[in-house]
DNA sequence: TTTAAATGATACCATTAAGGTGTCATTTGT
DNA sequence: ACAAATGACACCTTAATGGTATCATTTAAA
């Protein structure tokens, strides 16, 4: 099924990580020998994060970045929104050009109902929530 | 987010218009033809079908496929498992060498929440359930 | 009895997305 | 000056998906 993609995996966990580590300034570097992530990788998804305003850069020596929302405001639909895309899709279950039996289609409305439960569930998910275990 | 893939897709339309004609004969030729799906896919959709035991076939001329089990018995949880795996996954939510994160990952115990949720769900729609409408 | 139409089985191919790496320019504290 | 950091991209590799093709075998019908 695979709802998360690795993207989205290794965001929460350095959000979760800065989050411990706050105010303090986190590097791509720190991030990969405190988590064992792969360095390159992290700096795509954190630049991502630093686009959609999650996370604050600082360059040069001693740089990172910092958190800037709140955790309890980080929710996990978003993140998943922003590195999968829109969790629930347009019209037509196969994106593209929508298929003729867009009217007809009998499976278009059970998923689309799955897909609001999902969504529903994930909005209630944030970094703060998942810190508190 | 993509619940479904094609071969899922394909198949409960071909269900779904097997039981229409049934008790009569469908070969994948027909499917082509009444539902514009690509025949050297049906086939393997079918064959995948047959031998799971929802379809029983007859070879040579006039031959093709019938359903065996009763509509309300083929639910789309099933169908999904066959043609994509099962719906919820093993304890790592990446499969493969379960990551050492397992004890403590704080993704885990939310997608199985939604995961089992959608099974659910999933288990509740059978061919039946989508002729109705 | 020949032939056409069907499945069984399987191998192959093309496209895409996911996951990951590398490079170069720029910034900045020391 | 220099090293360490991000910004912005351009790649690359692998696997999954979606789809095609082939050959053998079976069977009804001309
Ligand atoms: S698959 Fe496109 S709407 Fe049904
Ligand atoms: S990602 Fe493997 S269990 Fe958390």
């Amino acid at each position: 099924m695979n709802l998360l993609t690795r993207n989205t995996d290794y965001a929460v966990r350095a959000l979760i990580h800065m989050a411990g580590k706050a105010p303090e300034r986190v590097s791509a570097r720190d991030l990969e020998r405190d988590l064992e992530l792969p360095r390159p990788f992290m700096r795509k998804t954190l630049q991502a994060l630093q686009k959609s305003g999650y996370l604050a850069s600082a360059k040069g020596k001693n740089g990172g970045f910092t958190l800037v929302l709140p955790v309890e405001k980080i929710r996990l639909a978003d993140l998943i929104a922003l590195f999968q895309g829109p969790v629930s899709m347009g019209d037509c279950l196969f994106r593209k050009k929508l298929c003729e039996c867009v009217k007809t289609c009998p499976l278009r409305r059970e998923i689309k109902q799955i897909e609001a439960m999902a969504l529903a569930h994930l909005r209630g998910v944030t970094i703060a929530s998942l810190m508190k275990r």
